[in-house]
RNA sequence: GGGCCUGUAGCUCAGGUGGCUAGAGCGCACGCCUGAUAAGCGUGAGGUCGAAGGUUCAAGUCCUUCCAGGCCCA
C-alpha cells in the first residue's frame, strides 16, 4: 500500500506555523526583544565596529500615530537594522518635541472650558509639561508596538533640562556671533485679547469692510520722463484698500513691474494705473471722460515718489510681485507695519515699519488726527479725512474673507512689534548655509538639494520670537525706561547653564527673582537706567528641534556629530531640516548631516491625500489589529517612498499574499533542516551536487542584489528582490525539484546532505536579508531553527554578517546552468497540453525527449546534473534537433530546440512515484531499484 | 499664483546616455497535485507607457502645452 511507504519518506517537520497569527505573535516576540535586551546587545557586538548614526527628527507629542509616523519610524528602524546587520554599530536615540503652540493651545482650551484663564506661565507650563509627557509615553508604546528598535527606555525630550539647556546655549553662540538682532515685524494682533496670535489661532470668516480708493499726488518730476505728456502737477497715483485705518502708517506704494500703467486724463487731472483695470473704475470713479494718454511698464515707474495723501511726507513707488489684477487698480498702499507682504516689501526697500498703536489698537498720542482712537473707530475718520483734502475717488463696502480670533471671534489686525531675529547675512549665514548644501550634503532624493537651496536663498531673516509659555526663553532684559534690551553672551551663558541643574529646566528664568538674575550695578546703556525686566518672548520650537544636535548628538556619548543621516518627510525642507542647517551653521559652521533623505505622503488608493472629510484614511492601529505590524513594516519596505506612497485594502491584500509566500518558503525550509546539524552533515559550497550550487549562486546574486539596496535606502528593491526569490527562484524551481531528493533519498545521503547544507545557507541569507523588515518573522524563523544552526545569539540580529563571494558560479558554468532552467521552463510548457487534455495529471507521468542544437546540447552534457530530477519527470531523452518529431513542441527561449512529450514508460514507484521500467525485486514488488536500495540503507 | 515632485498592466515595482513583439511578481481566468495542504505547481488573458502637440530615420525614454495628484509657500 501507498500509505505504508509514505511513512518512510523524509517529509518536512517544523514545529513554525503555516498560519502566522500575526496580531497575537508579535507582541510577545516584542516581549522576548526586551526580556533579550536585544537592542544593547546589538550594539555591544559592534562596540569596535564604525558607527553609523541616524538622528531621530522628533515627532510632536500630541495624539495617537498616524501613518505618516508609522512610515518615518518603519523607514528609520529598517536603516538602523540593516546598518547594524552590514557590520555597523547603529544607536537609534528617539526624540520628541515637546515644546510650542498646539500643547499651548490644547492646555488653554482646557483651561478656558473650567474657566481658568490667566493663570502664571509657571503653572501653564507644568500643565504642558503633564500634556506633553502623556503623549509621549502613547507615542512610544505605538512606536515600539510597530517592531522599532531603539532607546526607549532613554529617548530625548526637548523639553528636559538638559535639552532646554543646549538649546538656550545655542542662542548665546549666535548672540555671541552677532546674528541676533531685535526689530519690528507684523503678527496678528487680537485687540480685544490683547495678545499676539499665531497662524494656527487665526480663523477666516467673512466681514464687512469699508473699500475705498485713494489718490496719492504724483508730483514728482521724474514723471515726465515716463510719461513726456504727463503733468506732474495734476498728476495722481490711485490704490485701493479695505483698511483705510492702515494709512496713516503708509509708507509706499506698489506696483508689479511687468503689468502695463496708463496715465490717463479724467477731468482736470491725470491719474496713473493699471490699463487693464480702467474700465473696471471708470464708472465708480464717474470719469466720463477718461483717455489714456501713454501706456509704461511698470518697472519704469519704480522709483517715482508719490506724496502721502494726508501727512507731508513721500511715498515712494515700489515694485512687488504679489500685486495682481483681480481688484483695486494694480497699485498697492503699502504699510510695512500691518501686512506681511507689505513688511517684505518695507524690509526691500529700506522702508520705517510703522505702527503707532497701543494694545487695545488706539492710535498713540504722535498720530496726528487720529490719535486716540482705536483702528475701527479710526476707519470712518480716515475716510472723512480723505474727503477732506479732496484725494477720495471712491467709498463702498465690501464683503470679503478675513482673519478672526480663534478666542474671540473679533476681527484682527496686523501690528508691527518688537521681535527678535536671526540674521541671515550676518556673519554669511545665508552664504554658508547654501554652500553646506551644494557641497557637504547629499541629498536623496537628489532634488531635495533644489528644493531647500531654493528655500534658503530666498528666506526672511529668521524671526525666533513668540510671545507664549510653553517653551524656552530668549534669555534679555529689557530696560523699564527706554525697552533697550540687554542680552550679553557670558550673562546669557550663565544664565543657561542653571538650566541643566535646575529640576524642571528652564522653569528657572521663570520663577527667578530679578535680583538673582540681573547682574549686580547693571545700568542700560542707552539710557542709564537701573530698572529691568525679563524678556518674556520665547524661542520659535524649531529653533528647539534645530539644536537637537547640540543637545543630543554632542551629549550623548554613543552618538556623535555630525549624524549619518536625518530621514523625514518632504515637507521638513522648510521645517527640520531647515532649522537644523540654520542652528548648526551659525554655530558650528558645519552642516549637521553628512545624508538627508525625504519620503513623500502617505495618500489613497487613488493618489489623494488622507482626509477627514473625504473619509479616506487609515490608521496604523486598524492595519496592526487587522493584518499585524509586519504587513505595514513589508508595506513600507515595498513602495517607492520618494514620490507619495499610496495605501489601500488591495495594496494591503497583495502584501499580505506576497509575506505568505516568503512566510511558507522559510517553514518549507525550516521542516527540511529538521534533521541536520551542520556541525556533523554539512557540505563545502564547492561539494554540493550542480543544482544545490547553482541554487546558491542565484541566492548569492540576490544577496548582492539587497545588500547594495539596503545600502542605497531602495527598500523596495529588496523587498522585490526578497520576494521574487522566494516565489521564482525558490519555490517554483529549486524547492520544488528537491522535494524528491529531501523525501526519497536516504537520510543521511550525499544528494540529501547536500540540498540541507545549501538550504541552510539560504535560510541564513533570507534572515538576514529580511530581518530589518520583517522583523518579528524573521526572529520567529530563527527561533525555530534547530539549536545547533543557530550559533550562541538569542536573536537574528546577534547574526554575523554572510560572505557570500564563495558561493557564485564562474560565468560559463552559469550560463550552462541558466541553458538547463530554460529548457525545464518548456518541458513544462510542453506538457501542459497533455494535461488539459486528460492524458496526465503529475509530470512525472511523462517521459520527455529534447532534441537540441548542437551547442546546446553540448552545454547540457556533462554538467553531471541529473536532467529527470530538475524537470520533474520520469524519464528524459536527448537527441540532436534534426531528429525531432513532426509533433515535438517548438521551444521559444532555447531557439532550435523541441520537446517532445509522451506518457512515461514502465511502473510507478509506490514511494517516489516516479514511473521505472525496471522495479525491484519480489521483496518489493511496487518499488524501483532506488528506493529499495533507500529502505535497505535506512535498515527497513 | 510661485518653488519642488509624481503619473508604465487591477496592485506594487523594472525599464543607464532615445532603437524589444514594453518586463517581473502578485491578483484574475483555467487547470494539475493532495507527500509544504486554509499549502504547492503549471498555463493563459491583461498596457494606445496620464493627454495632445513637437524634435528625430526612430520616443515610455528629449522638448512644449494641458490634465490629474502631492509637499511647501503666497
Amino acid at each position: 500500500m501507498t500509505t505504508d511507504y509514505k511513512k518512510t519518506l523524509r517529509l518536512p517537520q517544523t514545529s513554525f506555523p503555516m498560519k502566522a497569527n500575526l496580531r497575537e505573535k508579535e507582541p510577545e516576540t516584542l516581549k522576548y526583544w526586551a526580556e533579550q535586551g536585544v537592542y544593547q546587545a546589538m550594539l555591544a557586538a559592534r562596540e569596535n565596529a564604525p558607527r553609523y548614526i541616524l538622528h531621530d527628527g522628533p515627532p510632536y507629542a500630541n495624539g495617537h500615530l498616524h501613518m505618516g509616523h508609522a512610515l518615518n519610524k518603519i523607514l528609520k528602524d529598517i536603516i538602523v537594522k540593516s546598518r547594524h546587520l552590514a557590520g555597523f554599530q547603529a544607536p537609534y536615540v528617539p526624540g520628541w518635541d515637546c515644546h510650542g503652540l498646539p500643547i499651548e493651545h490644547k492646555v488653554s482650551q482646557e483651561l478656558k472650558a473650567k474657566g481658568k484663564e490667566n493663570l502664571p506661565a509657571v503653572t501653564v507650563r507644568r500643565l504642558c509639561r503633564d500634556y506633553a509627557t502623556k503623549f509621549v509615553d502613547i507615542q512610544r508604546k505605538e512606536f515600539k508596538r510597530l517592531g522599532v528598535f531603539g532607546d526607549w527606555d532613554d529617548p530625548y525630550l526637548t523639553m528636559r533640562p538638559s535639552y532646554e539647556s543646549a538649546t538656550a546655549l545655542a542662542l548665546c553662540d549666535f548672540v555671541e556671533n552677532g546674528s541676533v538682532y531685535r526689530g519690528k515685524k507684523p503678527i496678528h494682533w487680537c485687540l480685544s485679547c490683547q495678545t499676539a496670535l499665531a497662524e494656527a489661532e487665526v480663523e477666516y470668516a467673512d466681514e464687512v469692510s469699508p473699500s475705498v480708493y485713494v489718490r496719492f499726488p504724483l508730483t514728482d518730476p521724474k514723471l515726465k520722463d515716463v510719461f513726456p505728456m504727463a503733468d506732474p502737477g495734476k498728476a495722481y497715483a490711485v490704490i485701493w484698500t479695505t483698511t483705510p485705518w492702515t494709512l496713516p502708517d503708509n509708507m509706499a506704494v506698489a506696483l508689479h513691474p511687468e503689468f502695463t500703467y496708463a496715465l490717463v486724463a479724467a477731468g482736470d487731472s491725470q491719474y496713473v494705473l493699471a490699463l487693464e483695470l480702467l474700465d473696471a473704475v471708470r464708472e465708480l470713479f464717474g470719469w466720463t471722460d477718461a483717455t489714456v494718454l501713454a501706456e509704461a511698464p511698470g518697472a519704469a515707474l519704480e522709483g517715482l515718489a508719490a506724496r502721502h495723501p494726508f501727512y507731508d511726507r513721500p511715498s515712494p513707488i515700489v515694485t512687488a510681485d504679489y500685486v495682481t489684477l483681480d481688484a483695486g487698480t494694480g497699485l498697492v498702499h503699502t504699510a510695512p507695519g500691518h501686512g506681511r507682504e507689505d513688511y517684505d516689501t518695507g524690509l526691500r526697500n529700506g522702508l520705517d515699519i510703522l505702527s503707532p498703536l497701543d494694545d487695545a489698537g488706539r492710535f498713540l498720542d504722535v498720530v496726528p488726527y487720529f490719535a486716540g482712537l482705536t483702528v475701527w473707530e479710526a476707519n470712518p475718520k480716515v475716510i472723512e479725512k480723505l474727503t477732506e483734502v479732496g484725494h477720495l475717488l471712491a467709498s463702498k463696502k465690501l464683503k470679503h474673507s478675513y482673519p478672526h480670533c480663534w478666542r474671540c471671534k473679533e476681527p484682527v489686525i496686523f501690528r508691527a512689534t518688537t521681535q527678535w531675529f536671526i540674521a541671515m547675512e550676518a556673519g554669511e549665514l545665508r552664504q554658508k548655509a547654501l554652500s553646506a548644501i551644494e557641497n557637504d550634503v547629499e541629498w536623496i532624493p537628489a532634488w531635495g538639494k533644489e528644493r531647500i537651496r531654493n528655500m534658503i536663498a530666498f528666506r526672511p531673516d529668521w524671526c525666533i520670537s513668540r510671545q507664549r509659555n510653553w517653551g524656552v526663553p530668549i534669555l534679555a532684559l529689557i530696560c523699564e525706561s527706554c525697552d533697550a534690551a540687554y542680552n550679553d553672551a557670558d550673562w546669557m551663558r550663565s544664565v543657561a547653564t542653571k538650566f541643566a541643574d535646575h529640576e524642571r529646566g528652564c522653569d528657572y528664568w521663570f520663577e527667578a527673582g530679578l535680583d538673582d538674575i540681573v547682574p549686580a550695578g547693571l545700568t542700560c546703556p542707552q539710557c542709564g537706567g537701573t530698572h529691568w525686566r525679563k524678556e518674556t518672548d520665547i524661542l520659535d520650537v524649531w529653533f528647539d528641534s534645530g539644536t537637537s544636535f547640540a543637545a543630543v548628538l554632542e551629549k550623548r556619548p554613543e552618538l556623535g556629530f555630525p549624524a549619518n543621516m536625518y530621514l523625514e518627510g518632504s515637507d521638513q525642507h522648510r521645517g527640520w531640516f531647515h532649522s537644523s542647517l540654520l542652528a548648526s551653521m551659525g554655530t558650528r559652521g558645519v552642516a549637521p548631516y553628512k545624508q538627508v533623505l525625504t519620503h513623500g505622503y502617505v495618500v489613497d488608493g487613488e493618489g489623494r491625500k488622507m482626509s477627514k472629510s473625504l473619509g479616506n484614511g487609515m490608521e496604523p492601529q486598524e492595519i496592526i489589529d487587522k493584518h499585524g505590524a509586519e504587513i505595514l513594516r513589508l508595506w513600507t519596505s515595498a513602495v517607492d517612498y520618494r514620490d507619495d506612497i499610496r495605501i489601500s485594502e488591495e495594496i494591503l491584500a497583495r502584501l499580505v499574499e506576497a509575506y505568505r509566500r516568503i512566510r511558507n518558503t522559510c517553514r518549507f525550509i525550516l521542516g527540511n533542516l529538521s534533521d541536520f546539524d551542520p556541525a556533523a552533515h554539512d557540505v563545502a559550497p564547492a561539494d554540493l551536487l550542480p543544482l544545490d550550487r547553482y541554487a546558491l549562486d542565484a541566492v548569492a546574486a540576490g544577496h548582492q542584489r539587497m545588500a547594495e539596496a539596503y545600502e542605497a535606502y531602495e527598500f523596495h528593491k529588496v523587498f522585490h528582490t526578497l520576494h521574487n526569490l522566494c516565489v521564482t527562484d525558490l519555490s517554483a524551481f529549486y524547492l520544488d525539484i528537491l522535494k524528491d531528493r529531501l523525501y526519497v533519498s536516504a537520510g543521511s545521503s550525499h544528494e540529501r546532505r547536500s540540498a540541507q547544507a545549501a538550504l541552510w545557507r539560504i535560510l541564513r541569507v533570507l534572515l538576514l536579508d529580511m530581518a530589518p523588515i520583517l522583523s518579528f518573522t524573521a526572529e520567529e524563523v530563527f527561533r525555530h531553527t534547530q539549536p545547533s544552526q543557530r550559533g550562541p545569539g538569542a536573536s537574528v540580529f546577534a547574526m554575523e554578517p554572510l560572505d557570500v563571494a564563495g558561493w557564485r558560479l564562474d560565468e560559463a558554468l552559469r550560463e550552462r546552468l541558466d541553458v538547463v532552467a530554460a529548457l525545464r521552463a518548456e518541458v513544462t510548457r510542453a506538457i501542459e497540453p497533455r494535461r488539459k487534455a486528460g492524458e496526465v495529471g503529475q509530470s512525472l507521468e511523462t517521459a520527455v525527449s529534447l532534441y537540441l542544437p548542437e551547442a546546446v546540447l553540448a552545454a547540457v552534457s556533462g554538467l553531471g546534473m541529473d536532467l529527470r530530477e530538475v524537470f520533474i519527470v520520469s524519464q528524459v531523452a536527448l537527441a540532436p534537433a534534426a531528429q525531432a518529431p513532426a509533433d515535438a513542441v517548438a521551444c521559444e527561449a532555447v531557439s532550435g530546440a523541441f520537446v517532445g512529450v509522451a506518457r512515461a514508460n514502465g511502473q510507478k514507484c509506490a514511494r517516489c512515484w516516479i514511473y521505472s521500467e525496471e522495479m525491484a525485486g519480489p521483496e518489493h514488488p511496487d518499488l524501483c531499484p532506488r528506493c529499495a536500495a533507500v529502505l535497505a540503507a535506512e535498515g527497513i
